[in-house]
DNA sequence: ATATAAAAGTTGCACTTGCAACTTTTGTTG
DNA sequence: CAACAAAAGTTGCAAGTGCAACTTTTATAT
């Protein structure tokens, strides 16, 4: 996990917090960060502690967009994620940067090094973030469980190149990732192990077929 | 539609040309764009005609990721589509601009104003195509049909706060979007009518819940 | 206006999946 | 190490879905 500092020295950390006007904010657990940011064109990073992204549904259930930990970035208008009609809440005690979205892409500040690497940095994070959303989508596109898994392999096994694909993640949140019942999951994954396709040691998925 | 040139004259888009060392290919069906932009980090615009992104999965059949048309913008390094191990096929007389990412991101530029204008376009198209990434996903992510159609449904309803939603595609193309068979979603469609749930004109889908 | 293609709409059936209700195993904490 | 919680693993069943094979309607072209 990168931070949007890397490369920085405490000393340019302090000058961008002058440069882009940082607003920082400690929150409680169960805290609504949200009212803080909406409206305005805010980006948040979270410099310590935890917080999630959820919405309500029109059943009036609770869905966990995202987590947001250490060094997470957020914000409606830095293509981070969908804000717009999300409640944030923190899970613990948490500190949140804020910074306004117009300040950042304020071209003046281009002229500072530090702010350069600060903004890569910042890019950085946010392609990685989309090319996960892709991936994910390439997975939730898969009409059936079996081509979901497969598909999930197969995008595990190119970054690798490896036959053994260690999850990062218990099974119950692979099933969450790629939104099928835990149980019938976990019958598709016996399935495939009866039939030679892959092999399983508690969170190591050895893909027979490569 | 916007264009990474909108708010931009003739001669200002020529210096941007100038100062980007934009590079103008032209395509013919059936073309492959990808050997031409693979592995450098660049950033294509397609000016006009049309292509699309494709991979071919484990079993062998063609998957097609998204459909580039004019003005639509690509790259596995500015947080659009991750266009790595795909193909990019032309599909009539197509011409693509391409931009090294590295010359997009240097700070140099942004002291043209003109730079500025379509730098910030850029941003905004990779932002909107983010945010309509995340609400695909948020409907995927749903197991049943029934509530990702009406999943869906609170989506457009929010953007137009109106109880008529129009789609913007045909009906086998929302079944695509959903990410499920077309009969399958057109039962679904019918069991909604007829517990009063929604009314069906054409493209024209009406809330009655709302 | 007629031919042709594309999309919409329908249906039966086999298979897949979600779900609930378990048991067993693994991990955590005082 | 006992107690507890969480995750893994299992199973039956009802409901949902994909798919194929249609018919009907709408759109497009000559």
């Amino acid at each position: 996990m990168s931070s949007a500092f890397d490369g920085l020295s405490r000393l340019q950390i302090e000058k961008i917090y002058d440069l882009l006007d940082v607003h920082i904010y400690k929150f409680n657990k169960g805290d609504a960060i949200f009212p803080t940011i909406k409206g305005g064109n805010i980006v948040g990073i979270i410099s310590y502690g935890s917080a999630s992204i959820s919405y309500i549904e029109y059943n009036g259930n609770e869905i966990v967009l995202e987590n947001l930990n250490k060094d997470s970035v957020f914000g409606s208008n830095i293509s981070l994620i969908s804000v717009d009609n999300c409640e944030i809440t923190a899970k613990e005690n948490t500190e949140v940067l804020l910074i306004d979205y117009n300040k950042l892409i304020n071209p003046r500040n281009l002229k500072y090094p530090y702010f350069n690497i600060f903004f890569n940095n910042l890019f950085d994070i946010i392609n990685t973030k989309f090319k996960e959303t892709n991936e994910r989508v390439r997975i939730l596109e898969k009409k059936q469980i079996r081509d979901k898994l497969l598909e999930y392999f197969e995008i595990e096994y190119k970054k690798v190149l490896n036959r053994n694909i260690n999850l990062p993640f218990a099974l119950k949140d692979l099933a969450d990732y790629i939104s099928v019942n835990r149980s019938a999951m976990f019958r598709e994954l016996k399935h495939l192990k009866e039939e030679g396709f892959i092999d399983i040691n508690g969170k190591r998925i050895t893909l027979q077929y490569k």
